[in-house]
DNA sequence: ATGAAAGCGCTAACAG
DNA sequence: CTGTTAGCGCTTTCAT
């Protein structure tokens, strides 16, 4: 069923039927309500393909994530969603994994998809490969990236400060009277990194990393252990993720160790995982949800070609529970 | 740019560009390579919305979820995503709600995209409005849905037996010698009430059912002490989702409750949750992981026009950890 | 207030 | 092996 068919049973042209369907002004009355009985007794519905030929706009946005059963990155996923389809966009959710070339094969299809712009989600969006497919492919769109850097002139930058975050953890810890502190990370993303610097800025000579941890509650657990029965007088931990950390709760109960009296944990990112953990877990709050609605709010500005601040950084928030 | 600008440098027609993308046979050889090459000089990337048009077909399909912050969807949509984008379709990924008419206007949206199949996660879409949508927009579509039954001919649906794991689970349980035992319920969703049906199969008489405990850690916690202190001899709790199960380690262990000894708990669906819990949670494993895949893989069946079986029920497994 | 006609970027049928 | 033509469903001038 097209407009022509409506136009037809209407007794009008199609061009007056796509006048009515936009809401267009100088219809008479009559018309008007003729015409939208009909389009309800069809239930028509408008092919945004077609229309999104003619206007040069699909109302469609690419959300690319590398993995969304990352909690943190679902929540993202889901604000930007809701947020962009209550201003008319469908969101097209790609996963992408961690791997470069499949994030350049990713951009690629969202051009053929002809989006009206993107947002990535995540530091590891912030690399080389990234940087060439978007200029080759979305080379004017706009778009916004969430906690990464990527120097891109159509682009805003929505960033959390991850570096004064784990500043302050570790701050914290040492303030607290702990005396061996250390950095258990997972991969390295830019963000962790910067995470990474900032810890070592507050122990400096003191520091003790722990690197190439598995991404996961196993990673934190087997890190953990590991890390606590080499070195007997650790009595801080600050870990990459949230995940990490749930799994370094674990291992150092399993070692018979008191949570915060002997050893005290902080995570980072405040996800759910935080106060599901037993105990619940301290954590440095990112404010990656904060972040993910202000990605929304930019990229719909950007789209009305409106001005907006191409960086925007968000000062991390410590959050005591029960670890600390 | 257009295959018109690439024809034109290449001195050649749009169709035989068009040939040259879609690797028809019939091309010379010398042809094939210089148009490539244009392409490629040009990082040409084709209009989906414009191939759509003419090939009815927008290679995009619709996965509608009421909230993909939940761990158990959100692991879904990545599987589906994932087996469809490897076929060559663009998901286009909506967050309902549990509110029946945000489901039916999503239908519509999805309508309107002219997306060539579509899967709805969860039962909460087995609802009359959401049936009713569909018939009205999506009437010939191809579509499956996970977990839920909505009796519709073009549809193909792929259940998980959560009768028979709640019902297994509170056999389980009653074997142990466990005497009281409790199950907490959170949302009313048909998968909810099939499994409350196969908790009462098992207990009878001795049926204790705690319902609209709010759909979280917190609503399981809230929940379970309430229980626990109404009535001192519960001994065996279970629940319809493994969040409201850690919500319910939490407060027995508050109250001073041996685990497993004095009480046990049951969770529902085994996810992530329960291995994260501590003590580790014992689940039912619905299967959805594998009834994601299957969902994916059937649209792709049906979207070949190939005959697909239109029920298929995964058997739930019982696994065993530190709770029970 | 309304219609005719052109065109968005692509594919397919038909010729040659 | 390749080009011409028509048309997918819509919007938008430009007329009237």
């Amino acid at each position: 069923m097209t407009i022509y068919d409506i136009a037809e049973e209407a007794g009008v042209s199609a061009a007056t039927v796509s006048r009515v369907i936009n809401d267009r002004p100088g219809i008479k009355e009559s018309t008007r309500i003729k015409v939208r009985e009909i389009l309800a007794k069809y239930d028509f519905s408008v092919s945004a393909q077609a229309r999104g030929l003619v206007n040069r706009s699909s109302m469609m946005i690419g959300i690319l994530i590398s993995d969304i059963r990352n909690l943190h990155y679902s929540e993202g996923a889901y604000i930007i969603e809701r947020k962009m389809l209550s201003s008319g966009y469908c969101s097209i959710i790609m996963n992408t994994g961690s791997d470069p070339s499949q994030m350049a094969s990713s951009i690629k299809s969202l051009s053929e998809r002809r989006v009206d712009g993107f947002i990535l989600i995540g530091s590891a969006f912030a690399n080389a490969l990234v940087k060439e497919a978007i200029s080759k492919y979305l080379g004017e769109l706009p778009f916004v990236i969430e906690n990464g850097r990527l120097g891109m002139p159509g682009s805003a930058e929505i960033l959390a400060d991850d570096r004064k975050g784990a500043f302050d953890a570790a701050s914290y810890l040492i303030e607290r009277g702990k005396k061996r502190i250390a950095f258990i990370n997972s991969s390295s993303t830019p963000s962790n990194m910067l995470k990474i610097e900032g810890y070592k800025q507050a122990l400096g000579e003191r520091a003790i990393i722990v690197d190439g941890a598995e991404d996961s509650y196993e990673g934190g657990y087997e890190a953990t252990r590991r890390l606590l029965s080499e070195d007997q007088d650790i009595d801080g931990i600050i870990y990459a993720v949230d995940i990490l950390a749930l799994g370094g709760v674990r291992a150092a109960l399993d070692l018979g160790l008191d949570i915060p009296g002997r050893l005290s944990l902080i995570g980072f990112d405040n996800s759910p995982y935080s106060f599901i953990s037993n105990p619940k877990l301290s954590s440095i709050d990112s404010r990656l949800n904060e972040l993910s609605e202000k990605c929304a709010d930019v990229l719909l500005r950007m789209l009305k070609k409106e001005e907006v601040e191409k960086e925007i950084v968000f000062p991390p928030l410590l959050v005591l529970r029960e670890t600390t």
